[in-house]
DNA sequence: CGATATTTTGACCCGGCTCAACCCAAGTGG
DNA sequence: CCACTTGGGTTGAGCCGGGTCAAAATATCG
């Protein structure tokens, strides 16, 4: 699983360019703040799969994905897993204030992070304040995402969990291209049939089914193996029986 | 539902004498930050069954669970409700930086609030350093327990959930008569089967025919309604699948 | 084109839900 | 003091949604 991936030193790249810089838990940080940040940053890179830090496991590195998606997990001894978050481009990876790793993170596309030392990461939250308050502020969206997470595992029906999911591709590429979530088309699917499974708490078979079901309705179309239309917006979103874009803004959703 | 009750105004109370003092999220403050929260915080009793703050309903206070339990609940159209924190003395209730809460909160039993008008908490986020940084620590420990729990909703069995929560209220009380937790003999509930079912995500059935179980197993005996004994705490643990009292510090759990 | 991985579909099964009866303790009022 | 209510809690019977196991269909890749 763990190949041998180059550690970038970061070459021309420099924080005022990058991609992330307005959103990532560093999008408060003044110029002066962001040159400690800058010094101390490093990139890299993981390929599709791969793990970017094992469950339970000492964590010396915590950072920003730049780029690609990732997904963390939980494990039980006999091997059930559960995905317990679901990252995309300015989220953030790892956890300051402990030593291992509550969870599994892996790469499921290329992934680039910028990553940094956990502990002297650690030393520039503690002096560093509008980075630590981009750190609550994402903490706390991570958490009501969680929550609405658990909602949807402890009680919502296999058709209403793909609905659910969906909705969440549906909304985070509305962000994207900044359009409204009705007037989103088409959207991709990053993951396999099984890491959506992992995501919502159901077996492949029970995905794939459910895929069927809602394309035979008319609810979603097929573009292409890894692409799909929206069929019927509202039905989707009645599916899904959220309340409303909230905390549309969170990491997990 | 919400029945008048009286705001006390505090009275001789200061926090210095505060039970929750050195766990809450004020515990990190200095006698001068903890003069400026003594001159904010106003008290407020609630009954149980009551509610503390209503779902997508404005949120005016947000503040510290003093004395009781209490718990976080999410509702679809249709009423099906999941249980997304469980709150003990030290906790903090409500989203600072969001104008309506994400979550309903019921008073489980007789609860004592610390509370803060909402806006004003985050003011004094903004200048305290010391609160915002115990208030990020509370948080992750809250991300980290709702992982738990979605790991626990996501795919465990009726049976591994209860023991899971059982787990959970050892714990806690083993951290608060501060003994280990194979020496806890024996555990109240706070909670009715209802509020455990909403919880772990089962039917009131469910929960009450695996409490059966485990009785007629002997991993647990009863003491009386409310209060049960351990009688095998290995089998429990085990059955519960935790890796260990790992993140016992959370809020949730 | 074969070879391997992923996805879909089918048949069957089982754990937990539903519906319903019953139990038990704690009021409440005559 | 007893009849009646009320609100948990327990237990049983039957069903069904989603899991399991197996096989076919479809992609992906040398």
């Amino acid at each position: 699983m763990s190949t041998i991936v180059p550690n970038l030193k970061a070459s021309g790249e420099k924080c005022e360019t990058c991609p992330i810089r307005h959103r990532a838990v560093c999008s408060y940080s003044s110029p002066s703040e962001l040159s400690e940040l800058n010094d101390a940053k490093y990139y890299r890179d993981f390929r599709p799969g791969e793990e970017i830090v094992g469950e339970q496991e000492p964590m010396t590195a915590v950072g920003s994905l730049i780029d690609g998606v990732a997904s963390l997990y939980k494990t039980l001894e006999d091997g059930r897993r559960q995905m317990v978050g679901l990252l995309f481009p300015s989220d953030f990876i790892g956890r300051p204030m402990r030593s291992h790793a509550p969870y599994e993170a892996v790469a499921v596309t290329p992934v680039r992070m910028c990553l940094f030392h956990r502990q002297k990461f650690e030393a520039i939250l503690r002096s560093n304040t509008s980075l630590e308050r981009r750190m609550l502020e994402m903490t706390l969206d991570e958490l009501d995402a969680a929550r609405d997470w658990m909602l949807l595992l402890g009680r919502k029906s296999a058709r209403e969990r793909l609905a659910s999911f969906l909705m969440i591709l549906i909304r985070r590429r509305a962000e994207l291209m900044k359009v409204n979530a009705e007037d989103v088309r088409e959207i991709d699917l990053p993951l396999t049939r099984e890491a959506i499974a992992e995501f919502i708490g159901l077996t492949i078979e029970t995905v794939s089914r459910q895929f069927s079901l809602l394309r035979k309705q008319g609810l979603i179309g097929q573009i292409d193996r890894r692409t799909l239309s929206v069929g019927d917006y509202d039905a989707l979103s009645t599916t899904a029986g959220d309340y409303g874009p909230l905390s549309s803004d969170a990491a997990i959703a």
